[in-house]
DNA sequence: GAAGTTTTGTATGTATGCAAATATATTTGC
DNA sequence: GCAAATATATTTGCATACATACAAAACTTC
């Protein structure tokens, strides 16, 4: 009788946890986006205004914050930094009383067209360890996750 | 004359920058860990724990915050609440007297001991997507971003 | 249309996480 | 042996991130 290897647990690793892993490697980003960004826009600014663009049509701040995977208490903190810089306005909904409905200015928008290429570096400085491959490999596995 | 599909960049797609995908990912395994835990402890809590149990012996406040992937002023929060619970404690160094040097205290071994298979249990949750293959994959690839 | 549920926005408290500045102590270079 | 560079710990300020609780408005169901 024998015993497949894969079966046997062995030590609890930290580095074998991928919980620790994904803060590591996600800490890692986040010091490539910081550094490369200058301080213009933080990483997760930077994701609400793209998405905001996206959208491109007034939209509540609940459901904009859902898109970008905030909680509403996250979502308020980052949407009052953004209007604060009039990168994005806001304005009462008339249908519904509850309702903000939000959308970019053009300063907004302008500043998103100028990070753009900046983004796109910072993805490829994330990714620079990785072949093609495995970079469609990984996001392939992290979209599984969530 | 025709041209490669993969030099060709495409829009700008949220879904598919890692350092999004990342942020999601991480999100999803910290709601887990949270529900999972029921409060006992936070992620990097546990983590610090750990380790600070595994290197089993006197360690510098800064040593112990670099080998968790935490900065100096992030550390001193955490092992401030560790200690308040009594899992840790400290004591001035004889040999360098600006160390504070670290260990675990029995309570804090008996919690890791009590945690740890429901820490077995959170990775399993957070991987469930995934199969064997794509989990040690993914585990290969998130150690190469760091 | 009244009651119960859901959605939206807000507020508070706690916990990372980093930048920058400070103070003290140690080590290194010469 | 002393000045410069480093290491350690702390503090402050800012930015996510979530739990929780709350009020107001809208929706559902009967």
């Amino acid at each position: 009788m024998t015993v497949d290897v894969a079966d046997v647990p062995g030590p609890y690793r930290l580095e074998d946890q991928v919980g620790f892993m994904l803060r590591l490697a996600n800490q890692r980003h986040m010091a490539i986006f910081t550094e490369r960004m200058g301080g213009e826009l933080t990483a997760v600014q930077f994701s609400t205004l793209v998405r905001l663009s996206e959208v491109d049509g007034p939209i509540s701040q609940n459901a904009l914050g859902r898109l970008v995977g905030m909680d509403a208490a996250t979502t308020k903190g980052v949407l009052a930094r953004l209007m604060a810089r009039d990168l994005v306005k806001m304005e009462k909904s008339q249908t519904d009383k509850r309702r903000y409905m939000l959308s970019t200015t053009q300063a907004g928008r302008d500043l998103i067209a100028k990070l753009m290429p900046l983004a796109c570096q910072i993805t490829e400085e994330t990714l620079a360890p990785l072949t093609a491959k495995e970079r469609a490999s990984l996001l392939r596995l992290l979209a599984k996750l969530y």
